[in-house]
DNA sequence: TGTACATCAGTGAACGCGCGTTCACTGATGTAC
DNA sequence: TGTACATCAGTGAACGCGCGTTCACTGATGTAC
């Protein structure tokens, strides 16, 4: 019967959410290379072996969360960018940013994974590239709009990008279908850059001492980015 | 007597050092939070327990890391920073970027350990405070002395900083002992996030697939930062 | 609808391993007279 | 210079712990006739 082969394969796919949340809690305690299975099954009340039936090995299990965590943040910055009004490319830019951060702050654990240090004996496989680039895909698709409606300021005069570099920023343009001017991917990559990093150092303490709490130096930081990109102002 | 007191003193500042040494080299395969005692005393082809005579434990070897990274990085950017004409603030600048992102890529181990995730269940002291304040203290002494010899160009119109932000920006003046107005200093500010940002994207494998090899990117990069920051052109 | 068989989920024991830290000890080095 | 004592470095056994993964197994669920 249809409705019985289902309940089985609801019952495993709830299942294997439950124990990538109960890995998700795990991972806030020991982050990921210290992740361990046993703690896992622990925490559901299963036993280790059990969790063989769902992944393959601790490794899928940390790839699995890494695909998660990536498509988690691309999932708001993308919601954030559809909740501005279309045509206002600042106001999307700056909600996206904001998204990104707020999503940080609020999964520190599962941005440390994705975006800190490589965890050492784990190579993340060929499945993760794709929704990794989902993350800047996202930001750079409200820099092509803004271009492809003809909103960005032309850049003051800036020096022309050595060979190598333009050719990197062609590449990029081609992954967005687009022909957004080398200048505007190389200023995209730019702002890109400096959103993960000010989030990073918010979130591992580099700004103790200075910056923290980061809340004005951000708000006041992705203003300048967008200035940066040439997007105009919100009227 | 004093000469063969220091003999036993000598021993045991040589044997400090070796432990720390093959503390790094075990970082490399390990990670941080992997860090085992016993691995160190192993390539030492010493007992485990003898490495308690020299560190009372596992955290406390992983402090004196911390500080010897953050301290080899500091004393590269000042060395770097002191072989350029000191005239030429610009070429101080880059020189300082430039040994920044090389001490990193030739130690990527002990920059994840300081810039990297941070270690679960490690806290880190207030001993590793000042070293590392070095390192953007030393990036941001250029900065001061670019304002103090009256070279900076002067910014072109920008939005006036948040209250909460000026006051932050005079607090990192004060450290500096110097009155650089606020907007420099937070200019410093996000030429320092970016590029620790962009090494640390670079290292961390972000880059792949668009801006890597990040050799071009970089160059450029800090060029705009230079202009960014206002420091005059190298004549 | 009922029965025989195949698939699958979860168990519990086991293998072989590594870890940080403590402690009583031996023997070498340093110090005071 | 020689001797008695104190300090220190390094040893090896032990405690108590956790880990990933494999494997033969039980019992439940699903499928085909």
């Amino acid at each position: 019967m249809n409705a019985s082969r289902t309940a089985r394969e609801r019952a495993r796919s709830e299942l294997t959410r439950e124990i990538k949340e109960a890995a998700r809690r795990r991972l806030s305690v020991s982050g990921a290379q210290g992740l361990s299975l046993r703690a896992v099954a622990r925490e559901l009340g299963m036993v280790s072996s059990a969790l063989y039936r769902y992944f393959a090995s601790r490794d899928e299990l940390l790839t699995a969360l890494i695909i998660d965590a990536y498509d988690a943040l691309a999932t708001e910055i993308e919601a954030a960018d559809r909740a501005a009004l279309s045509t206002d490319f600042r106001g999307r830019w700056e909600a996206a940013c904001r998204a990104t951060r707020a999503w940080a702050s609020a999964h520190p654990h599962e941005y440390a994974l994705v975006y800190g240090s490589p965890v050492p004996g784990y190579h993340a496989p060929e499945t993760t590239i794709a929704p990794g680039a989902r993350v800047p895909m996202a930001l750079l698709s409200i820099v092509r709009d803004a271009h492809e409606a003809g909103a960005l300021s032309t850049s003051e005069e800036e020096p022309p990008l050595p060979p190598a570099l333009a050719d990197q920023a062609a590449h990029i343009a081609g992954l967005l279908d687009s022909a957004i001017p080398n200048g505007v991917i190389i200023r995209g990559a730019t702002a890109w850059t400096q959103l993960f990093g000010m989030i990073t150092f918010e979130l591992f303490g580099q700004y103790a001492n200075s910056l923290d709490p980061a809340d004005a130096f951000f708000d006041y930081s992705i203003d300048r980015l967008a200035d940066l990109i040439g997007l105009p102002e919100t009227e």
